[in-house]
RNA sequence: GGCUCCAUGGUCAAGUGGUUAAGACACCGCCCUUUCACGGCGGUAUCAGGGGUUAGAAUCCCCUUGGAGUCACCA
């Protein structure tokens, strides 16, 4: 069997949206998981949309991921260039544009945009209340097809601008093969003579694609699901000039909460929006393998390793999957809290410093949110009082569970306060001591003398670490100053 | 609207003619606990509907319904 060589071709038009991070996935994991290779292509043929430093997030996001790929543009395997606009300028497209032309398969197309322009036919609903998208379709009439070869010469010379169609056959069908889906049948009479070389003389997306696709010797095409409408016509491509097709593997789309296909309007993230909502670049790709796609074993944390050792095309879905941001949260938590510490450090240190101006102990502060973030940006509502003492409600003094009242709570902070001011050393272990030998003392229960201190220095109902971390976090002076507030507020 | 595809809990999903229909997220409850988390234990919830085929259907076929994708000189 052949090596497979799987290829992932984005365009540089922005951001790599997760549907298209998740195909990339595929391709790579494909190759691996078969020791093959795995390719990068630039398509950018379409100079419209084309973004400048979009090429440098591709690179970048490639990277970030573990995705290496083994050939590309900076890594020339032998089948470069592999940048399209760098391949059109070699003129590769024409040529074979006109080898179809020769056969037959293609032809030049010299209608204006008004001539198409009457053959639009408009259909949606114009009743429906709800969605009356109305849309409209064009299906060429082969004008172009019956001129004879001196009118073609004629207007080439007079250089009226023109395009290259593929000749599709008016009857028929044309039957393909895709590993997920199986065989899909279309007739040709559905199919439109599709443009493949536009006016200015760049090839269209399925015309490259095919070329470079077969040039590459590329064997598995991995791509969305929103490519299989398309791909009768890549069928024909291939049957015209007599190459062979490579393994189909259209992945299912990766939806919205709405069902609808992510896209940039949609307001959906793109790996680059992911990693600024403070999830971790691993847990990413772990989650966007298992949309459409499981492990034989139950596994679910699966490092890319392990991906590659398990992934099997075979078993990739056919509903589409939608993205569900609260199990990616779940997820991500599951890689911070099993996160080395100094990895995990340095991570968060951007987003703690956010916060915390003062000279605090920010690795303390960082151990203690080490196991209740979900993602990074759960750091800054969380450690926000260590900074700060914020306004609070004396209400939150009251606790059924704990058995304190704010009266209960005055007296508890009041006759602590001088145990606190004698104590010099705020270790976690000397506050400790303070507050269980009085808890003893007073013959209380634990909650009844814990809860009013954390709650006098932290100003909340809720925070990471107990009385004692907090305290010895932000030393004796703030701790002192803030339950002296606190019997204040109570008095 | 034409064409194509899809259909197991709210979500991701195992399942491939015989199962008490896994597991995970979310949700609920209990335990642990100085709060919140973490962790542990348990619970609610799924085969879209209707016909067949079969001794037996979530699994095979058909229809209906629902959903999606696509119909560019964009990829």
């Amino acid at each position: 069997m052949a090596t497979i060589r799987t290829r992932f071709a984005p365009s540089p038009t922005g951001r790599m949206h997760v549907g298209n991070l998740r195909t990339a996935l595929y391709a790579y994991l494909i190759a691996k998981h078969e020791n093959g290779s795995f390719v990068l292509r630039i398509e950018d043929t379409d100079k419209e949309r084309y973004v400048e430093g979009a090429v440098d997030i591709i690179y970048r996001t490639l990277q970030g991921t573990g995705l290496i790929h083994d050939e590309g543009p900076d890594k020339d395997g032998g089948y470069g260039p592999y940048v399209q606009s760098e391949r059109f300028a070699k003129g590769i497209y024409l040529e074979y544009a006109k080898q179809l032309v020769e056969k037959g398969a293609a032809y030049y197309c010299f209608c204006s945009k008004e001539r198409l322009g009457t053959l639009k036919s408009t259909i949606g609903s114009e009743d429906g209340d709800e969605d009356n998208e109305v849309k409209e379709i064009t299906k060429y009439d082969k004008h172009c097809l019956h001129l004879s070869k001196e009118e073609i010469e004629e207007k080439l010379a007079n250089k009226v601008p023109f395009v290259i169609r593929q000749n599709i056959p008016v009857q028929g069908t044309t039957t393909f093969k895709d590993v997920i889906f199986g065989e899909i049948s279309v007739k040709n009479e559905e199919l439109d003579d599709m443009i493949l070389i536009k006016s200015d003389g760049y090839p269209t997306y399925n015309f490259a694609n095919v070329v470079d696709d077969h040039l590459m010797k590329i064997t598995h095409v991995v791509r969305g699901n929103e490519y299989l409408s398309s791909t009768p016509k890549y069928t024909r491509l291939y049957q015209d000039f007599g190459w062979e097709e490579p393994v189909y593997i259209h992945c299912p789309l990766i939806t919205n909460e709405e069902h609808k296909k992510l896209s940039k309007r949609s307001g959906h993230s793109s790996y680059e929006d992911l990693l600024e909502q403070g999830f971790v670049s691993e847990a990413i790709v772990n989650f966007v393998a298992l949309l459409g796609w499981s492990p034989q074993s139950n596994k679910e944390i699966m490092s890319l390793e392990e991906l590659i050792e398990e992934f099997d095309y075979n078993n990739i879905n056919k509903a589409p999957a939608v993205f569900d941001m609260v199990k990616l949260r779940w997820m991500n938590g599951e890689y911070i809290k099993n996160m080395e510490f100094d990895k995990y450090y340095s991570l968060a240190l951007p987003y703690i410093k956010e916060v915390i101006k003062k000279d605090l102990d920010l690795r303390k502060i960082a151990t203690l949110v080490k196991t209740r973030i979900e993602t990074f940006c759960d750091i800054k509502d969380m450690i926000d009082f260590f900074e700060e003492l914020p306004d609070y409600d004396i209400a939150i003094y009251t606790h059924k569970k704990m058995k304190t009242t704010a009266e209960s709570s005055l007296g508890v902070l009041q006759e602590l306060l001088p145990r606190f001011e004698a104590l010099d050393d705020y270790s976690e272990d000397n506050i400790e001591n303070v507050i269980m030998t009085y808890i003893k003392e007073k013959e209380i229960k634990n909650g009844q003398g814990l809860w009013p201190i954390r709650t006098a220095v932290s100003g909340k109902q809720s925070t990471p670490g107990g009385a004692y971390e907090i305290m010895s976090i932000i030393g004796k002076e703030e701790s002192l100053s803030r339950i002296k507030k606190a019997i204040e507020k109570l008095s």
